[in-house]
RNA sequence: GAGCCGUUAGCUCAGUAGGCAGAGCACCGGACUUUUAAUCCGGGCGUCGUGGGUUCGACUCCCACACGGCUCACCA
């Protein structure tokens, strides 16, 4: 395809798929795909179908007790995949036949495939391929479950090679980039991906084991609320408006609480804009449940079983929940340590915020200990500095935060006893927040003075102050009954439970700065 | 956003006080009916991330930029 035009837009204006050049290798598989269409008028992208009766793991289980030398031919096998290694040997072939469930050997032989169907595989199936395989199972002399082919189909060609067999796949960049080549190439890679897949249906089974029931909320909408983050924004043509790409679903759930639909939870996406890390993609997964006549404590039993049971599906049943974290033992079995914000504070520091009346002698006290400040700190967001600077870090094994002070938790219920703080707790792991959960405020007044403390903030320059929701005051001036609600990084629980460094290991298509012009706000040209 | 490190064949990686760019796997041709990182014989494959500069000569030295990784700062 490097006709002059082709040529041209390479190299005055890349294209999306400039950097994958036409090598050696392609032009060698294209050409072969050519002979295979001239000699044998076959066309391996026209194939639709393939009736395949067993996955390879059956194979493996079923025939398991196969001893060397013997043959099984009670039951035709009819199976696919991907050739992924090739040994030949003049007139007999071993392969590598791998699919989404194990790895098989197969054997083809001259003298049990006949000439004209062994020749086809000798001169035309290549690492890579995709193939339909027909025979019956037996165990090598070397002791290796293989399947003697009968039939091949070609079902598809490969026309790029395969990551290095022995090394895989390691290029970072090339991983995130193309994970399907990662998938390939690192089977490790894909386990990880089953288990968050697993793990997701966990949490998705043990919130409807409750009754509670699965919801869908805007992506998009006029406002962004239910956190304190900036959004993105993005503009309806139609409507003439900016929008923005959610933050958090808080606000339209319990608006579903108000509209009786009881326990309700959503699981999905959220968006914001902000920087990328180990820890952190722009995009990014989040569970949030809610349920009328229960609190916060209720939130906590909750959040133990669903971290349990989801550890559960990736350890397996009847074994300890206890799993290595970057070389450190995390302990999801025993309980949850439950501590206030406050002693954690005086724990790790020796400030005792809770006697203090005065915010100046809070921020003296913080100060002195290398703090920073600006000076206009209330001795409550001083309690969460303190916190987030001396305390986070250490919270190791899971751990239950809790009486946040209500002046950093905009939609929490006040504690009766304690107004000044609320009924509200972070689960934290690894020193890393996992899930937040409070009392919700339903007091429709205390929560319009609540987003107005917010303007102020955002009117005094925090971008990231909550934005002011006049319908949600409308839907709890209706009556949102007593709740417990409570917010779960997906990704993060993911990463812990399948040892994974960084956030990117556990999504598929981490967000990555483009490689070319595609992305920019340059033209793209023609069409 | 800042600092450090990296970018060489399809993949994994070597490499040179500045002097024709290397290996293994993969690929191509040949041999081979129990191999499994098959083996044996022969072969091809590179804008050494991009753009400048220094130099007779740059993959190597210098500068800028791009992308990635790590650390830090903000955030989940």
């Amino acid at each position: 395809m490097s006709t002059q035009k082709g040529k041209n837009q390479r190299e005055d204006a890349p294209r999306p798929d400039d950097g994958i050049q036409e090598d050696e290798i392609v032009r060698q598989r294209k050409d072969k795909l050519e002979r295979l269409l001239s000699e044998e008028g076959y066309n391996p992208y026209l194939v639709e179908r393939w009736e395949r009766t067993h996955p390879l793991s059956y194979v493996r289980e079923r025939y398991s007790h196969l001893a060397q030398d013997e043959v099984d031919e009670s039951l035709l096998i009819v199976t696919a995949g991907r050739v992924m290694t090739l040994r030949k040997h003049g007139k007999a072939i071993f392969a590598n036949l791998a699919d989404e469930t194990d790895n098989l050997q197969l054997y083809f032989q001259f003298d049990v495939m006949g000439e004209e169907k062994y020749s086809f595989v000798k001169k035309w199936v290549d690492s890579g391929d995709w193939v339909g395989i027909t025979g019956y199972p037996f165990r090598t002399q070397r002791g290796e479950l293989t399947i003697r082919v009968l039939e091949c189909r070609l079902l598809c060609k490969a026309l790029r090679p395969l990551p290095e067999k022995w090394h895989g796949l390691k290029d970072t960049e090339v991983r995130y980039r193309r994970r399907y080549m990662d998938l390939i190439a690192n089977p490790d890679v894909r386990e990880v991906f089953r288990k968050r897949s697993r793990i997701l249906s966990s949490i998705r089974k043990t919130l409807e084991d409750h009754g509670t029931i699965e919801v869908e909320t805007p992506i998009l909408s006029v406002l962004a609320g239910g956190a304190n983050a900036r959004p993105f924004t993005t503009y309806h043509n139609a409507l003439g408006i900016e929008m923005y790409l959610r933050i958090a679903t808080e606000l339209y759930l319990k608006r579903l609480v108000v509209g009786m639909f009881g326990r309700v939870y959503e699981m999905g996406k959220n968006f914001r804009n902000e920087g990328l890390d180990a820890m952190h993609n722009p995009e990014f997964t989040c569970m949030e449940v809610y349920w009328p006549y229960a609190d916060y404590e209720d939130m906590m039993a909750l959040a133990e079983e669903i971290i349990r049971n989801a550890a559960e599906v990736v350890v397996g049943p009847d074994v300890p929940k206890v799993l290595t974290y970057q070389g450190v033992a995390i302990d999801f079995e025993k309980p949850f340590r439950r501590a206030s914000m406050l002693d954690l504070v005086k724990e790790h520091t020796g400030v005792d915020i809770s006697s203090m009346t005065d915010d100046g002698e809070a921020r003296t006290l913080a100060a002195a200990r290398g703090v920073e400040l600006t000076g206009n700190e209330s001795r409550f967001a001083v309690l969460n500095l303190l916190f987030e600077t001396f305390v986070e870090d250490r919270l190791v094994q899971p751990t239950f935060v809790t009486g946040h002070p209500t002046e950093i938790s905009p939609l929490a219920k006040r504690d009766p006893d304690n107004p000044d703080y609320t009924r509200r707790f972070e689960l934290f792991v690894c020193g890393k927040e996992v899930a937040n959960a409070f009392n919700e405020l339903n007091d429709p007044i205390d929560q319009r003075k609540r987003f107005e403390d917010q303007l102020l903030k955002k009117e005094a320059g925090d971008e990231e102050a909550h934005a002011f929701d006049e319908d949600f005051i409308n839907a709890i001036e209706m009556g949102l009954p007593p709740t417990g609600g409570m917010g779960i990084g997906v990704d993060r629980l993911v990463m812990f439970l399948t040892d994974s460094r960084s956030i990117r290991d556990v999504l598929f298509f981490p967000t990555m700065r483009p490689l070319t012009a595609q992305g920019s706000t340059e033209e793209p040209e023609e069409q």
